[in-house]
Order: C-alpha cells, then structure tokens, then sequence
RNA sequence: GGAUCGGUAGUUCAGUUGGUUAGAAUGCCGCCCUGUCACGGCGGAGGUCGCGGGUUCGAGUCCCGUCCGGUCCGCCA
C-alpha cells in the first residue's frame, strides 16, 4: 500500500498513529541535524521529520531529496512543537522512521509554488508541472465541480445529456471549420462541430423536449485570451416553450452555479434591449458593475463654429465622477494617445473639467462657460467631475465611447472581480450587413427566428426594413463577457427557406447543406429554442478571472499551437496517400 | 491580414549616450547550522545577449531582415 493517508488529511487528534504518505517534495530545510521535508500532493502538504540523533543513516538519506522526487514514508503522526497555523496541517509533522524513492525527478525548470517564477511558454511545456501548483490544480478542480454542479440542475429539471457526432459536415456558414479527410471516402472531409446546433434542433424533433450536453466545439478562428481553437458548451435545447421560459430555466441553472460553486448570491438578472445597450454602453455586452453612461450631445454640441464637431455624424461622452482634480494633464495625454491608438481608432479626444475653480474645457475657443455648463447638466455632473467626448461617424464613435468607457471604468477601480452583474441582451438584429460579401449575414445563426412581429416585414423588404429585422435572440452577460447565447428557432420549412434566401443562399445551396433539417421539418417539427454557454469562460468569470487558459487543462497558445505535444505536426507521405491528400509546398 | 510589446544565466528580469571582464534575484552545487515552514550563514558553478546581415575603431545597445512568444484589432453565424 502506497498510503494509509493524503498529504492533507491528517490532524492533532491523529497523534500517535502510524501512517504511510506518498507524494512529491515540495521543498527540504536542513538544520545539520535535524532535517524537515514539505511532502506535497492535491490535498495538501505535510511536514516530515528526520533527527540525527535518531537514525543517523535515515536522515543523510533524506538530506539528499531533490525537489520534486517522488517518495513513500512511513512514520509516527506527532504534534509538533512550533505550529504552523498557515497550514490545515499545521500543528503536526511525520516523525519518519523509513522511506524509499518511488522515482528521482530532474531539477524542474520553474518552481512549483503558488507564484512560480515561470512564463506562460514554459508552463505550458511543462503543463504536468504547471498543474501541480495549487492555483493551477484548484483551477481545473474548480472546472469539475461547475460542470457537476451543471448536470446535476438540468438533470433534475429533466433535461437528457445526449452526445452528438464530432465528425459532421463542413458548412461555409460561421465561422471556419476545422477539417478531417474521410480515407474510405477519398477527397471528402468532415468538418468538426463549430456546435452542436443543428444535432439538438433534430432532437427536438425527435421528440427529446429537453436536452442538453457538456460539449466540445470548434473553431479555425484566431485566438485569443479568452478563445480557444477548441473549447467547450453547455448546450441546451427546449421544445414547446417561449423565450422567457428559457430565460428563466438558465437564469436559474446560472444561479445554481454560482450558489453551490462560489456562494455567491446572484439578484435577479435584468433584460435590456440590444438597441439600449448600444445606445447607453456602446457594446453589445455591458458590463454594469459600474454605470457612466455614454450620453447623446449632438444637438447641445452642434453648430458652434467648431469644425471636428460640426462634421460629426454623432458626438457622444461619458461623465467620470470625482477624478477632476486628479486628472493630470499628462493622465489626458495618454488617454487622448489611447484612444488614438488603431485599435480603437479616435481622431481625438475633447475633456470638460468642472474643478474647483470652474469649469474648463479643451474647446474653450468654441464654446462658452454656459455652453460647457449645458453639456455638463445633460449628464447631471457635479464639481470634481470630468467628462469625455468623442465623436465622428454613428456607429464608430458609439464603439469608440464604450471602449473608453470601459478603460474609464477599469482606470477607477470600478471593475471589481469580486462583484457580479448578470444581464440578458434580447432583441438583438437578425441580420447584418457585410460590406466585404455585399450581403447580409445572420448575425446569431441562420436558424434563429425573427420576432413574431418581424416576421411579415422579412417577406418583402428593402434594405433597411432587413436591417430593422428583430430576431427572438438573447445574449447573457456577466461583468461585460458574453457568458452565453440562443435564441427562439425557426422551426417551419418554408420561413427558414426564406430566411436562408435573405442570407443570400441559392435554393440548391441550402438544400445540399441544411436539407437534413428542413426535412426534418416537415415531420411534425414542434417550436423550440435554447441556448449554449460558454463553459470555459463561464468557469473563468466565476473566478474573476480573464484567461480561460488556466481552466483548460492544456490549453493551445496563441498560434493554436499545444507546445507540450507539439501539434500540429507534419503527417507522413503514407499517411498522406492513404488519404488521397497532397500537401502543396510554399 | 494588421497594430503593439517583448526575446540577455535553469528561471524572472535590469543593463544609462554605442565603450574595460554583461549584472541582480531566485534556482542549482558544496560546506556549516537541532524547530524550520519564503529557514539562515559562507563559498562556487552557470551566458552563442533568439537567428542572419549591415553601420562602426568598437554593437546586448543603432539599422534591415527573419523566427519565436504575449496583448489587442480584423475574424470568431
């Protein structure tokens, strides 16, 4: 037997015992004669003993572990004498009377403790390493434990988990799939799922009513922080029902999650139209930890003589409160430089301070001290505060202020990861332009559903009756991140005919792709919709966190590359003909 | 596809205006230490400054190219 206990177990009332632990040194600290060992695995640490006096030999033994080696030991648990009262363990140590090398280990090429000394690069080579370390391991524990929690809600709200197929077919839809050659079906390819979308629509017309799946999904895109070439869903499907019912049931599994995970109390979640959030946040996915709205100033702000302002389609700002006398001039430099840089993409910016002596602007030359103190009561400021204007064309600088917004908010402390504000974004647009295609692109998925209302108008607009198109889609968001999405789907064959013709499909187009399931329509298909989360990001937001890498347990690097493995990798010239590929050199 | 930051000891980083033998911390190795838990003390080893080219009397430092990594924009129905 390897152990009679975990390195985390044992207690003052275990004094006396004989005990077996097994696990890694964590670190050893050598007094000449008297010799500790920190013996590590998941559960915890526990000191060893060795004294010289005792077991001479023993101790020189012991005095030799390297960091990392693997080792058995057998021993006496004991109070000890000093506590340590940082530690569950603390208050008892090992008093080793043998041990034996279960395996050596090199020197580790970074320290596995709580802040390593390691870069992401090298932890990601070394990721059996990486995980050994507590915020790591507790990372991934913590991503079981969401995904139980997961299954055990739905499940009791009967919901089934049914797999899907990983190995489907390729749609130009979406985003870009990532492709396997088919070697019985030579020059055919399946795609991998982008999601399992039209798998759980045909479950609900098979009858299946609630579904769900803790799912992979995947996506030739390119990564970043918070994506993943391959990342994983809770996707969820409902029949006969509306989309407030979806609301509820995933409001609820949401509350669920964070009370048994995080005991973290959640308030009722408030909805908020797509066309509100654009218009007071500048974003699709607010973030109402903090509120400083953007405000609309074009009518106060036009016609003064001011060229910049004058040409502008739309100029908005934002009030920050109380950092007037704080704001250097230098702290405007470089916010005018951010918002400057082509990320974001700002001509420039305009400030009006209200200090103590008086209010002050950037346009003082254009605009007198009652003009400035008009544009200051449309945003209700008071003395200390400072407010920021951009404009420029509509849309952009609607962007633009969000951005700034949220910089604004983070600058201020106003992002705190210890508080969460849950939202659902509904009526989100059922299409969008593309300039580069010249054609309109669903903006969920070509199977969500317009609104009720909406549905006539598809039938016969112009362009901006299309672009005035409301779907049945709604977006849940956490702390301004996109927890989750879905929508109320079309479930008749004829409307998603229509639906695929607006999205510029020829009719044989949508056939060869989506015939399976406008088939499927045709028997007795009943209304349905659900949604999906993104499971990776949820369990990162839930921690306050902004990577989701550390939630995966190997995760890719930002070339999509897994630099433990190696992978992607050149494949073999037989491997290569057994698929009828060839590969064509630069 | 684009912007931007970075690549110097095992690791994380510093390195001034281009100027003698490239430093610190940590890790590693050796010795000392009987109550530490970030142990402590003394000593030691450890470098193709990502790679290639150029400017220069002289390049870690400046220029060009290239590779690799981070963050972001585009992209992600």
């Amino acid at each position: 037997m390897y152990r009679t206990h975990n390195c985390g177990a044992l207690r003052i009332y275990d004094s006396g015992s004989k005990v077996t632990l097994s696990g890694w040194v964590q670190s050893a600290r050598d007094f000449g004669g008297l010799t500790f060992i920190d013996l590590r695995d998941r559960y915890g640490i526990t000191q060893l003993v060795f004294n010289l006096d005792d077991d001479a030999d023993l101790c020189m033994r012991a005095r030799k572990l390297g960091r990392e080696f693997v080792i058995m030991a057998e021993g006496t648990v004991r109070e000890r004498s000093n506590k340590n009262p940082n530690r569950a363990t603390g208050s008892i140590e090992i008093d080793v009377k043998s041990f034996s090398i279960l395996n050596a280990s090199k020197v580790p090429p970074f320290t596995i403790e709580d802040e390593s000394d390691g870069g992401d690069e090298l932890r990601m080579k070394y990721r059996y390493l990486d995980i050994r370390r507590t915020p790591v391991k507790d990372k991934i524990i913590f991503r079981s434990k969401v995904a139980l929690e997961t299954r055990k809600y739905l499940s009791g709200e009967g919901f089934v988990e049914i797999e899907t197929p990983c190995l489907i077919k390729s749609t130009p839809e979406g985003a870009r799939d990532f492709v396997v050659p088919s070697r019985m079906n030579p020059g055919q390819f399946y795609a991998l799922p982008q999601s399992p979308q039209t798998f759980k629509q045909i479950l609900m017309v098979a009858g299946m009513d609630k579904y769900f799946q803790i799912v992979k999904c995947f996506r030739d895109e390119d990564l970043r922080a918070d994506r993943q070439p391959e990342f994983t869903q809770i996707d969820c499907e409902m029949a006969f029902i509306t989309r407030d019912e979806v609301l509820d049931t995933f409001e609820e599994l949401t509350r669920h999650l964070f009370n048994t995970c995080v005991t973290v109390p959640l308030p009722k979640f408030p909805r908020m139209a797509y066309d509100d959030a654009m218009r007071d946040y500048g974003i699709d996915k607010p973030d109402l930890r903090f509120d400083m709205k953007l405000h609309d100033l074009t009518d106060l702000i036009k016609g003064k003589g001011f060229k910049i302002f004058d040409d502008a389609e739309l100029i908005g700002g934002i009030n920050a409160s109380g950092i007037a006398e704080s704001f250097s001039r230098k702290d405007i430099d470089t916010l005018t430089e951010w918002v400057k840089r082509p990320q974001i993409g700002a001509k420039g910016l305009i400030y009006i301070k209200l200090g103590s002596d008086g209010i002050k602007s950037s346009v003082d030359k254009f605009y007198t001290p009652e003009d400035l103190q008009k544009i200051a009561d449309a945003f209700h400021a008071q003395r200390g505060d400072m407010i920021f204007i951009l404009s420029g064309e509509a849309e952009k600088t609607q962007k633009q202020l969000g951005e700034l917004r949220l910089e604004m908010g983070a600058r201020l402390g106003l992002r705190d990861p210890k508080v969460f504000k849950p939202l659902w974004v509904v009526d989100f647009p059922l299409l969008e332009w593309d300039e580069d295609s010249k054609r309109f692109h669903a903006m969920h998925h070509p199977f969500t559903s317009p609104k009720k209302a909406d549905v006539e108008r598809m039938l016969g607009g112009d362009h901006e009756t299309m672009k005035s198109l409301r779907a049945d889609a709604y977006d849940l968001v956490l702390n301004g991140v996109e927890i989750g999405g879905g929508s109320i789907r079309i479930h008749d064959r004829a409307l998603q005919e229509k639906n695929f013709q607006l999205l510029g499909f020829t009719q044989e187009q949508a056939e060869s792709q989506f015939g399976f399931l406008m088939g499927a329509f045709e028997y007795g298909a009943p209304p349905h919709g659900g949604i999906a989360f993104g499971f990776d990001r949820l369990c990162a937001v839930m921690q306050g966190e902004t990577s989701i890498r550390d939630f995966i347990a190997f995760p890719k690097n930002n070339q999509g590359r897994d630099v433990m493995i190696d992978a992607p990798s050149v494949i073999d010239d037989v491997q290569l003909k057994e698929l009828s590929l060839r590969v064509e050199k630069e």
